[in-house]
Parts: structure tokens; C-alpha cells; sequence
DNA sequence: TTATTTCGCACAATCGTTTGTTCTATGACA
DNA sequence: TGTCATAGAACAAACGATTGTGCGAAATAA
């Protein structure tokens, strides 16, 4: 196999060039099978999304994906389908095939199985939601505060009976989501009413069927606040099948802007993440993780501030 | 390290539940480096697109991704940025990493690199787009077809100068795709205008630019054939700001379907591409070469037939 | 009881790289 | 000229799973 590693640690002047030379001949490249078993690491970051085909997570995993090659590092993706025991099965998948670190966008409420996944010494960094009680890292939007903007401009507008159709019940993006539209609503003097807040995930279903019974109340809402670019896909299809206009006949503002938001029959008001930062952040937090550049006590909580934007979709009434 | 093998080979009928309990137990997870190195197989593939954020591509590595681990693989995403040195780059990576194959949709217009690439051993399958004079397998949209029946739609709705922003010029995908709107624009009798054949990538700035530019034109056309998704967007983007409105000042057909198409400011008539068939095909006729379960002098060479959805982009003359 | 067969387990080699150790040869200094 | 220091190269061990070989014990038959 002769010894192509003398070109690192014990340059010999003339065998050096010889071996270089070789090596390029050859188009030699160290096997990173046999590396990483020496070496006890992979140089790969594992990647776990509840749904790649959703632009949200495909626009971060390409980010993270290309800030991880600069780095030397290979991402292994994976989509959890939004089913806790896939997540589960993947984290240990992972394990196996021995990846560096783990970003994993969390599927459902429950922390446990990620608590007791992180104590086997792989580091994990949470993105997009995080955990209550954990001691692992996360970075986020500022879910609550996006939330708050929305409301305050949908209230600001005139709306006084306006909707929520929630995703995940129990996870944090949501349930900060919620908080941010129950508060804002109270802080205008506005009494929550409880049935208005539908929907139980992030799917686009869930928009279109919840903005279908919404329509069909004695009171309906004028405006709806879809917790997902999803579920405001779902609720347009809805309106625009029921013959309704946004905004003439009910206002909507979204959460995550999308390239198509400002292109919609009604450009969308959404409130965008910005979802390169978290990307980055996310891989570099990693990175210094699994170098140990950083003490592994501090626990990085990251909230990155969410933007409104004001397009067409809400009505002034 | 016990002999944890005993379970396959050799069933020692008390021993083998005393491991598996014990393996159980101490929550056991075969090292898938250590295997990869003494099988010379990783149970992993590589996949590599252009751009993973284009909706396009994340349906299909979705469904890759899914394929791919009912079968014990794992997928290694990379990112080519639609960027030829980039996609060398990536090839020789992943063979270092030792993935058992590839799925690459290319990025340019030369084959060489690829083919040189795949005379490694490692077996290849590429999606979206063929190399024409080369012994991989591949799988795409019969685009010529699909061009086809958008432009005679286009022709029966009334229109007589008709644009087409293109995208990366050489590529098959888009070859025949302009192909197909040459051919059907001679079938119906009309001269073909080279001038109305614009642009030079699949972006949405290509999109915008071109739009803005073809209706400033003397002669502006009554209607436009956008080649990609991501170019109808931009195209839109360029139309909506001129202030004009579709379909009733210009009209738009687009290729790839996608979920909010029929959710626009004019729900848009489009060419839908089977992705989820091209993607599980794609990983089966891999799989069958990385096993070699079938014939390797076999070259697969797929089109599948796209979808003409009509919707209301198009106006009648 | 002895011989033979078979079953099951222990042991060793292997994959390709890294890295620590040993060995040889060259050059310098006394 | 002899000794020592050191550079450079050869060698060996290790990572953890797989897989072929060899050996011991048990079981069956003579």
C-alpha cells in the first residue's frame, strides 16, 4: 500500500514529491470507511427533518448541507415523515453508522427518547423547535414574538374575530405560536375564544379542512392566522373552493414566507424565518461540539427574531 | 466484543437467545463502519442535485430517501449548486465515503467527467436529465412530450407569438423541451421566431430578467412557455411588477406542477412531471445494479409522460 | 466402551488507514 | 576513526465487524 501518509507528519523532502505525484497519477483518495474506523470519527453530520419535500426544511437543509462541506463534513439526510418512532429508529441508525452530530428538527412533544439518545455521547443541536427540559442546544425563530407581530398587525387592521389554525399540538414552535396569538389578543383587550383555535399538525390538510369548518360557523372569522406555509396552502385552497376571495371576503396571514408568498392571488402576508441564520448557527454550534472548541456546559437557547411581511392578504375593515 | 454473529449463521439454539437478550439490553448496534470496511459495501447512496431548496428536487429526494431505507440504505445528500466543479467535487467524495451508488441529476452539459467517473465500479443512475452517448441508465420526463402538449394547448387557446424562457442551454432536459416547442409551433405552421427563445438557466432570475425583457419588445408575445418552475416565478415576479396581470394581458404554461400552482393569482396551467415515479425508479434500478441482480449490459433509459394540468394562465384569443 | 461424526464455540485473518515504535543509515562531532 | 544523534523508512498495532478454520465436547452408532 506503500505509505501515502508521509505527506502529512514526516515530510521527507524527495519521497514526498514522488508519493504527491502518485497520487495524483492514480487519483488516489484515502478511504473514509477506513479512516473513520481508526479515527474513530466520520467527518458526518446526520440530518433529520420531518419533511424534506417542505420548503422550509429543504431551504435549511441545503444550507446546512453546503456549511458542513466547507467544514469537511457530509450530511446524512433523513426525513422522519413527522412519526416519533421513525425519529427514534433514525437517531439510532444514526449512531450505527458512527455520524459525528446530529441536527434534528424534533417531530413531536416528547423529549425522552432524545434525552436518552444524547447521553451516548453524539452531539445533538435542535433546530426549529427545541425542548423544555433538556441540556441540549437549540436555535430557533423567535416563535412567540413572530406570533405577536402577526396579531398585532391583523388587529391593528380592524380584525376583532380572527382564528388560529395550530399545528402540532405540544411542541414548542406551536405552542409559542399560540401564546403569542392568545396574548396578543388579551393585550388588545380581545377575550380569547378557545374555538377558534383549530388544527392539531403542520400539514397542509389540517389548513384545508379547519378553514372549511371555520367558514361554516354562525360567527365565522374574518381573518385567519395559519401557523405553517402549509396550512395556509391547505385554508387558500379551502377559501378559494368555497368561492371566497382573500382578503375581500376573509383575511389570512401565514407563518414562513415562501418564494411564491408575494405571487399568490393574494400576496401573502407572512412572518418570515430566517431560516439561513439557523442553519449556519445550527452546523457551527454543532461543529464546535464535536471539535470541544467550546466548554459543553454552556448550553446555546437561541431565539433569531422572526420579520412581518406586509403584503395584500389582510383586509383594512 | 462476545461473538454477536452467532444469531445468523449459526443458530447454537441457547446461546444465540442469551446474545440477543444481552444485545438487547446493553442496547447493541453493529458498528456500520467497521462492516463497511470488511464488506467493501456501506449500504449507503449518494445523491446529488442541483439545488435540494428547488421543490423539484426535495419531492424526489424525499421519496429517494424513503425508497432507499426500506432497503437498508442510507442517503448522503450533496448539494452541486447547479455548478459542474462542484458535482467532480462531489462524485470523488462520495466515492471516497465508499457509497455503494449514485443518483445524480447533472448539472452541465458534459458527460465526460461522469462517464469517467462511473468506470470506477461505482454504478450510477441519473434523473431529470441524460447524458445522450454514455452507458448509464437514466430516468426522466419524456420533456419533449411535455413540451408538446403545453404548446398546443397554448396554439388552441388562440396565440400566435409565443416566448420561451429557457434554461441551461445543452442540457437534455432542456434540449428537448425546446425541441418540442419548435416542433409543435412547425406543426401548427408557424415560423419559428429564434428570437423568442430566451435564457440561459433554470433560476428564477432568468425568469424575471427575460420576462422584463420580452415584454418590452416591439412585438410583444401574447404568451409565455417558462421551462422550469423556479422561471415561471421569476417571470411572474417580473409581470406582476410591470403591473400587467395574467392571463388577461399576457399569458404563462409552466413546467413542474407544484403544491401552490393552483393557488396563484392565476391558478397556473402547467406540465406535471411524475417525480415520485422517477425517484423509486430511480433508486430501484440502482439497487438492482449495486447487487447486480440484473443484466449490468442492460442500460435502463426511461421517460416518463408528464401531465398537461390546465388551470387559468392561459387565455383564450 | 470406543470410535466417528457433527455441532457449536474460540480463534485468527482481513478490510485500509492512522500512529506509535523500532531499525537502519547517514552525517556530525569529538 | 569511533560514537552519538537523528532523519527517514519500515514495521506493527489498533479500530470493530465478518468469515473461514480448527478444536473440543457431545451425541450417535458399532
Amino acid at each position: 500500500m506503500l505509505n501515502g501518509k508521509g505527506e502529512q507528519f514526516r515530510i521527507s523532502t524527495q519521497t514526498s514529491e514522488i508519493i504527491l505525484k502518485a497520487a495524483a497519477e492514480y487519483n488516489y483518495f484515502p478511504n473514509r470507511i477506513a479512516r473513520g474506523l481508526r479515527l474513530e470519527k466520520t467527518e458526518t453530520i446526520g440530518l433529520i427533518v420531518p419533511d424534506i419535500a417542505n420548503q422550509f426544511f429543504s431551504s435549511m437543509a441545503k444550507t446546512i448541507e453546503i456549511e458542513s462541506r466547507k467544514n469537511g463534513y457530509s450530511i446524512f439526510l433523513c426525513d422522519s415523515l413527522d412519526n416519533i418512532s421513525t425519529e427514534k429508529e433514525l437517531l439510532n441508525l444514526l449512531a450505527a453508522r458512527k455520524v459525528d452530530g446530529i441536527i434534528l428538527a424534533p417531530v413531536g412533544t416528547g423529549s425522552d427518547h432524545i434525552n436518552e439518545f444524547s447521553k451516548n455521547g453524539i452531539p445533538v443541536v435542535i433546530i426549529d423547535r427545541y425542548l423544555p427540559d433538556t441540556k441540549i442546544p437549540y436555535i430557533t425563530t423567535d416563535n412567540y414574538l413572530g406570533a405577536c407581530q402577526a396579531m398585532e398587525h391583523i388587529l391593528a387592521m380592524g380584525h376583532r374575530v380572527v382564528a388560529c389554525i395550530q399545528g402540532l399540538n405540544g411542541i414548542s414552535a406551536n405552542e409559542d405560536r399560540v401564546r403569542g396569538y392568545k396574548d396578543t389578543l388579551n393585550n388588545n383587550s380581545i377575550a380569547v375564544d378557545n374555538s377558534l383555535i383549530v388544527g392539531d399538525d403542520f400539514g397542509e390538510e389540517t389548513g384545508y379542512v379547519q378553514a372549511k369548518l371555520l367558514m361554516k360557523r354562525n360567527n365565522p372569522p374574518t381573518a385567519i392566522f395559519a401557523l405553517s406555509n402549509l396550512i395556509s396552502l391547505g385554508a387558500m385552497r379551502a377559501i378559494s373552493e368555497s368561492g371566497l376571495k382573500i382578503p375581500d371576503d376573509i383575511s389570512l396571514v401565514s407563518f414562513d414566507d415562501q418564494p411564491y408568498s408575494a405571487l399568490l392571488a393574494s400576496p401573502m402576508t407572512t412572518v418570515e424565518q430566517e431560516k439561513d441564520e439557523i442553519a449556519v448557527r445550527a452546523v457551527n454550534i454543532l461543529l464546535e461540539r464535536i471539535t470541544g472548541a467550546k466548554d459543553e456546559r454552556v448550553i446555546e437557547k437561541i431565539m433569531i427574531k422572526p420579520k412581518l411581511i406586509i403584503r395584500k392578504s389582510v383586509r383594512e375593515m
